[in-house]
RNA sequence: CGGGAUGUAGUUCAGUCCGGUAGAAUACCUGGUUUGGGACCAGGGGGUCGCAGGUUCGAAUCCUGUCAUCCCGACCA
């Protein structure tokens, strides 16, 4: 079926509608009917699988090998790190039995009551118990260490409340599990992949970050620290992009991973953890995209470049048909990812509506006009700028372009976040502030107590302890009490 | 699980207050004319009005129950 395009609804009546009917009407992705799951699109997946890709070699170049571990993980695993079971107990699927069959008044199927399991198994909601559990038989020795695995998988939490990508009951994601002989080794991995993620969410995705240290209350369940990079999104909300814990030795106690070291002591393993996930997709498409539709960075773009062609009789197309074929080899010898929509059954301005609502980066539009000028018109998704240009060497420029648009959109986000950054020394300040969609760097007596109340005073929670910018002490913008730093307080998704 | 709203054609929705043969736009199909920013004309197909009861001569409309979805919270990659 043809993409139904009507136009988005504006965003200032509801951000949340409108990011849901970007994602719909940009064929990415539509929910599923399963509460809360999605089906991915081949547009939208074609985006993750960009992604996946270059995040795999990111991993692999920084020693990773990728392995696969269970789906099912037995209910007991769970309960072996108090933290861990705490954190994520109340929201995992649970399977029961392993069998159906007819129902005797022919209603259908039903659970067969027979089959019941003697152990009840969990949809892993992530996998580090598994995980733990079979490093358990691989570890004796510092010889056997490191061990750095990633794994690509799915995973399920029963999330009260889904989006799209940002929150869905089942989502695609990549998590690595690394068991180190030394603490130091294992803290190191942990700011190691953190520095990945960023790298990658700026250089590939133009999506500015802000590295940082989760809190106490927002750390992840078993971890003893956890770095995060956080984005924001168009409404001034901090969407947490990737994260990377330092797990120290809660994991291999409580799953007794202890190996030999150098001087023949034994000794629990350190570890870490991290992840991202399609959430990234749902970062991606709130950071740059407007009212016309989505804006992708040329980088992750499955079609970096289309043609549409514009002629009256069958003699003009197969002529631009011929102009074109040229065009398309030349990009494609480059490396551009090119289509060439010279589809019959829908008219150009159809066309030019659906390329940008999908965000393709740049549109060449070819005409007879074109043909007999030796020119061609090149439309930028960024800016929305039309020029009319020379065939000759059109490769070259459009090579640039791609780089422009991609610098281009990064430094408008930065620009969008940055001025949307503020540091505030009065709760009042503070509360006005996070009511408009700010970033607030504030100083925090550093307990949790202050933290929730916060919370529950402006919804604001702390997005992290930010790395890389001055410690300069002074007092809690709640409690009057002494702060060693400002720390990123924001609303999240 | 709390608070609010909504279930009617593939999709978006009107009709519900005030009961009387099921509507529009869009998408889809056929034919023709079009094609430099979401084409036009003519014709056509498509809905047991979420589900189950009840009231009534008669229910999309009123009543009861139930299920589902969406939005706002709590939870979270």
């Amino acid at each position: 079926m043809a993409t139904e395009l009507k136009g988005l609804t504006k965003r200032s009546e509801n951000y949340s509608q409108w990011y849901n009917e970007l994602v719909v009407k940009a064929d990415l992705a539509e929910q599923a009917p399963v509460r809360g799951c999605m089906v991915i699109k081949p547009y939208g997946y074609a985006i993750w699988e960009k992604m996946h890709e270059v995040l795999d070699r990111k991993f692999k170049e920084t020693g990773h090998q990728n392995a696969y571990f269970p789906l099912l993980i037995p209910k007991s695993y769970l309960s072996r790190e108090a933290e861990h079971v705490e954190g994520f107990a109340k929201e995992c699927a649970v399977v029961t039995h392993y069998r159906l069959k007819n129902a005797e008044d022919g209603s259908g199927v039903i659970v067969d009551p027979a089959a019941k399991l003697e152990e009840e198994l969990i949809i892993r909601p992530t996998s580090e118990t598994i995980i733990w559990s079979t490093y358990k038989n691989w570890i004796k020795s510092y010889r056997d260490l490191p061990i750095l695995c990633n794994q690509w998988a799915n995973v399920m939490r029963w999330e009260m409340r889904p989006r799209l990508f940002l929150r869905t009951a089942e989502f695609l994601w990549q998590e690595g599990h690394t068991a180190h002989a030394t603490r130091e080794e294992a803290e190191a991995e942990a700011k190691k992949m953190q520095t990945v993620y960023a790298d990658f969410a700026e250089k590939w995705m133009a999506l500015p970050v802000i590295k940082g240290v989760k809190s106490e209350t927002e750390r992840f369940a078993g971890a003893l620290d956890t770095y995060t990079i956080e984005s924001m999104t168009q409404d001034g909300k901090a969407l947490q992009c990737g994260t990377s814990h330092f797990l120290g030795q809660n994991f291999a106690k409580a799953f007794d991973v202890q190996f030999v070291d150098k001087d023949n002591k034994l000794d629990y393993v350190w570890a870490t953890s991290w992840g991202v996930s399609t959430r990234l997709m749902g970062a991606l498409i709130m950071a740059h995209s407007d009212d016309n539709g989505l804006v992708l960075p040329p980088k992750l773009a499955p079609i970096q470049v289309v043609i549409v062609p514009i002629y009256k009789s069958d003699e003009d197309l197969a002529a631009i048909n011929e102009r074109v074929a040229g065009i398309v080899e030349n990009l494609q010898a480059k490396g551009i990812s090119v289509k060439y929509d010279n589809a019959e059954n829908k008219r150009p301005g159809f066309k030019f509506a659906d390329y940008e609502i999908k965000g393709v980066p740049v549109r060449i539009v070819l005409g007879m006009r074109d043909l007999q000028n030796g020119t061609l018109e090149v439309m930028r998704r960024d800016t929305l700028e039309k020029e009319t240009l020379p065939l000759e060497g059109i490769e070259d420029r459009v090579v640039n372009l791609l780089d422009e648009i991609q610098e281009n959109i990064y430094q408008k986000a930065l620009a969008y976040r940055n001025e949307r950054m503020v540091e505030v020394d009065t709760y009042d300040d503070f509360k006005t502030q996070i009511e408009n969609g700010r970033f607030v760097l504030a100083h925090w007596d550093g307990t949790a107590e202050t933290e929730a109340k916060i919370k529950e005073e402006t919804k604001a929670t702390i997005r992290c302890l930010p790395l890389g910018m001055e410690e300069v002490p002074g007092k809690c913008v709640y409690t009057g009490k002494p702060s060693a730093r400002r720390v990123l307080f924001a609303r999240s998704y």
